[in-house]
DNA sequence: TGAGTTTGTTCAATGTCGGCACAAACTGAG
DNA sequence: CTCAGTTTGTGCCGACATTGAACAAACTCA
C-alpha cells in the first residue's frame, strides 16, 4: 500500500485512449475510398485538405491494413505525373450482411465499396419464429464466410420493421408474423457470436439501410439531405440521410411515414384506425385492387404489381390505378418535402416503378403541393442498387471500420 | 522568372491555414461555457475529454481573449480542492440582435450565455418597406452599441418568414406586407456594414432562431432532437434542432409545418388552397373565432387570444374553443412525431398558452395519434425564454466565435 | 529531346496533447 | 489545531501527427 509503488491508475486519464486513436485522417480517408470519392491519391489529398505527405502516409497505412491497394501509375491522359490509383482491396476483409423480408431471407458477404462478394440465393421462410429465421440467415452467412476464407469485420441485419433504439426491438413486423417488440438486435447479436464470429453486430430497418446504401453507392451519392421512400411487399417505409449519416430520430422511429394522410376524402381503412394512409393507398395491394385485380397466391404482391405495370400499362384500368397511386404518393412526398426540405428524393420498391411509369405526373403533384421556392422542384430519382437493403446492412457493419480503421481491425 | 527567387506559392498548401485553426478544443470549450454546461474548470476537463493541463491552457486562452473569466476558489462544499469557476465575461464582446415581427421591431445587445445586455423598447412599424424597417432596427442596435462602448462580434436578424438558402430571401412575409422574396439577408448585411460595423451578419426565421435559443439556454437544454412549434400573431412555424445545430433543410425551408392537414373533415380555408391547415386551425385568430369573438383592432391578435385564455377560460365557449385548438395542434404534433421522432417538443406563442391551459389533453392526443413505442410519450414543454427569437438571432451571430474563437476575433 | 506540369517521397521542424510529478486548496476526523 | 485524504491546478517532457520545403519521378506537349 505504498503510494510510490502503486500510482493511482484513475488519475487524469482522458476518455480517448491511445489505442483507439490511430492516425487522425485514417477514417475519413477510408470513407472517401469506400464511397468512390477518392479514386486517386491526388484527389484524396485535396478532399482531406492535407498535404501530399500526409495523404501518402495515410494511404500507405490503409494499404498496410489490407483495406485498399495503391496502384502506381496509369495513363490518365492529363498533364503531369499520373496519380496513384486507390482501389478497394479485393482480398481484404468482408462483412456479413443479412436481410429478412416478408418473402424470405438472404445472406451475403460484402466488401468495401459496397461490393457483394458472395451471396446465398433467396431462401423461403419456413418458420415464423424470429430466432429461427435470424439463426438460419446467420448460419447461411457464416457458411459463405467459411467458404471464402476471408476475415470478417462486422455483421449487419435488415428487417422490414421499425427498430426501436436503444433496445433494438422490432416494433411493427406485421408482415412477418413476428411478435411485436421482438428483440431482433439481441437475437442477431447472439446468433452472430454463436456462429463463432467475434465481431460487432448491427440491426436496422430495411428502408433505412437501403437509403444509406443508395447514399454511398447509388442514386443518393453526393446528396446532403436525402429522403428515401419505398414500398416493399406491404406498407411504406421512409428514411432520411443527413450529411451522410442515417437520421433515425431519438428512438429509431423517425420517418415512419406510412400513416401520412394522402386521401383526405376517406380512402381505404388502415390498421392504425385512420383512413387514407400512405401505407394502404400506395402499396402493391392498393395497385392491384385499384386495377380491379384479385391478387393470386402464386407470386408476391410486389411481383404481381410490377408485372401489371410492365405488361398492362396500356390498359385503361391499370393506367388509371397507377395514376391514382402516383397522385397519392405525390401528396405524401409533398408533405414530407414541406417538413424535411430534402435536396433529393429516391424511390424504391413499387414506388420506383410508379416513378418510371410517369415521372412527369409525380413531379407535377409534388411541385403543386409543395409551398415555396425550389423545395417543390426537388429531384426525384429511382433507386439504382440491387439489393440495397443488403448493402445497407453491410454499411452499418462497416461503420466502425470507417470511423476508426486501426481500432476496429486491431482487436 | 527565376525558379529559385520566386518559389511557387500554390505548392502543397493545405486548406486550413494557420490563422483559422487556433487551439483545437477552443471552440468546444467556449460553447460549453456559453451554454452553462461547464461551470467549473473540472467539468470542462471531463466534458472535453482532455487532461487538466489542456483544459487549463484552453481556459487561460479564452480568458486572454476576453471572452470568459476564470475565478479562482469558491467554497464548493464538496471534498477536495474547489475548482475554478468559469463565467462569461461581463465586459466582453456582444452581438447585435434584431427582430422584426408583424407588430413591430426590437434591437438588443446580447453577450455570451444568451444574456441580454441592453435592449430597445418595442418599436412600431411605420413603413412596409423591408429596407426601411431593417434599416431602423439596425440603427437602433448601432445606437445601443455606441452607448455601451463594447466590441461587436456579429449581428443577427429574426424575421417572421421562411428564409430561403442560400440567397436569404423572405419567401412568405405575408403578415408584414413585404414583397414575396424580399432579399432580407442582403438588406441586413448592407445596413450592418452601412452602420460602420465590420462584422458577419446573419438572418433567419424567427421560430428557427427561437428554437436554437431555447435549446442552448431554455427549455430545450440537453435535447438532441428538439422539435419546436410556435404561433406568433398569424400562422404557425416549426423548427428542428439536431445535435445542437439548427436543421433548416437543403434550402432553408424545412419545418414549414403550417400546412399540415389537422382537420380532415374540411375546416377553415387556407390561402394555400387547401382546407384545415395547421396554420389557420391553431393560430390566435382561430381561437378568437372559435370562441365566437370578433377580434378588435386595439390589440394584437396574440394578445387578445392570450387574454381570452387567461381571463375567460371558465367560459364554456372559450374552453370549448381552446380544446378544439388543442386537439388540432395535437394532431399536427403527432404527425411530426411520426416523421421526426424528437426527444422533446417545446411550444411557443399561443401554443404555449394552449399547453399550459390543458397539458394532459394535448399529451393524450399526441400519444393517441403517434404510432409506436415511446415516441408518443415525448415530453411537451413550454418555451421558457423571454425574447427567444432575439436571443436566437444572437446565437447565430455568435456562432463563428463559438466555432473558432481565435479566428473570429482576430480580424 | 527538353521544357513544363503534376505527383510521390524524404526529412527536419512545429505545435498539440497526453502522461506524470508535484503543489495547492479544501473537508473531516481526532 | 493538525494531519490524512481527496480533488484540482501547473510545469515539464515526450510522443506524434502534420506541415513545409526540397527533390525526384512520371507524364504531356512542342
Amino acid at each position: 500500500m505504498n503510494g510510490k509503488e502503486a500510482p493511482r491508475a484513475a488519475g487524469q486519464v482522458s476518455t480517448r485512449t491511445r489505442l483507439e486513436r490511430g492516425r487522425g485522417a485514417l477514417g475519413p480517408a477510408l470513407e472517401l475510398v469506400h464511397t468512390g470519392r477518392a479514386p486517386t491519391r491526388a484527389v484524396l489529398t485535396s478532399e482531406l485538405g492535407v498535404t501530399r505527405a500526409t495523404a501518402g502516409a495515410v494511404a500507405a497505412e490503409l494499404e498496410a491494413l489490407g483495406l485498399i491497394h495503391v496502384e502506381p501509375g496509369s495513363a490518365a491522359g492529363a498533364q503531369g505525373r499520373p496519380s496513384h490509383r486507390l482501389v478497394v482491396a479485393d482480398d481484404g476483409p468482408v462483412v456479413l450482411a443479412a436481410q429478412v423480408h416478408s418473402d424470405g431471407y438472404r445472406a451475403a458477404l460484402v466488401g468495401l465499396g459496397g461490393r457483394i462478394v458472395a451471396t446465398t440465393p433467396g431462401c423461403e421462410i419456413v418458420d415464423a419464429d424470429p430466432a429461427q429465421v435470424i439463426g438460419s440467415v446467420v448460419e447461411a452467412g457464416a457458411a459463405l464466410l467459411r467458404d471464402s476464407g476471408r476475415r470478417c469485420a462486422g455483421a449487419g441485419l435488415a428487417v422490414p420493421s421499425a427498430v426501436a433504439e436503444p433496445e433494438g426491438n422490432a416494433l411493427n413486423p406485421l408482415h412477418l408474423a413476428w411478435p411485436i417488440g421482438a428483440p431482433v438486435r439481441e437475437i442477431f447479436e447472439q446468433r452472430v457470436s454463436g456462429a463463432g464470429l467475434d465481431v460487432p453486430a448491427f440491426t436496422g430497418n430495411d428502408v433505412n439501410l437501403a437509403a444509406l446504401a443508395e447514399h454511398r453507392h447509388g442514386a443518393g451519392r453526393g446528396s446532403r439531405d436525402l429522403l428515401c421512400v419505398a414500398t416493399g411487399h406491404r406498407g411504406v417505409g421512409g428514411a432520411l440521410v443527413l450529411d451522410g449519416r442515417l437520421h433515425t430520430g431519438s428512438s429509431g422511429l423517425a420517418l415512419e411515414v406510412g400513416h401520412l394522410t394522402v386521401n383526405p376524402e376517406g380512402g381505404r381503412a388502415c390498421h392504425c384506425g385512420s383512413r387514407g394512409c400512405l401505407d394502404v393507398e400506395t402499396d402493391p395491394l392498393a395497385l392491384l385492387t385499384a386495377a380491379g385485380r384479385t391478387p393470386g397466391p402464386e407470386e408476391s404482391l410486389l411481383a404481381q404489381a410490377r408485372g401489371l405495370l410492365s405488361t398492362e400499362y396500356a390498359d385503361r384500368l391499370v393506367r388509371g390505378a397507377a395514376e391514382e397511386l402516383i397522385d397519392r404518393l405525390g401528396l405524401g412526398l409533398a408533405g414530407l418535402v414541406n417538413i424535411l426540405n430534402p435536396d433529393r428524393i429516391i424511390l424504391g420498391g413499387l414506388h420506383r416503378e410508379l416513378l418510371t411509369a410517369d415521372p412527369e405526373r409525380l413531379r407535377a403533384v409534388v411541385a403543386d403541393r409543395s409551398l415555396w421556392g425550389r423545395s417543390g422542384s426537388v429531384p426525384i430519382l429511382a433507386c439504382t442498387l440491387d439489393h440495397n437493403s443488403l448493402v445497407g446492412a453491410a454499411e452499418v457493419a462497416w461503420q466502425p471500420v470507417l470511423d476508426d480503421p486501426l481500432g476496429a481491425l486491431s482487436t
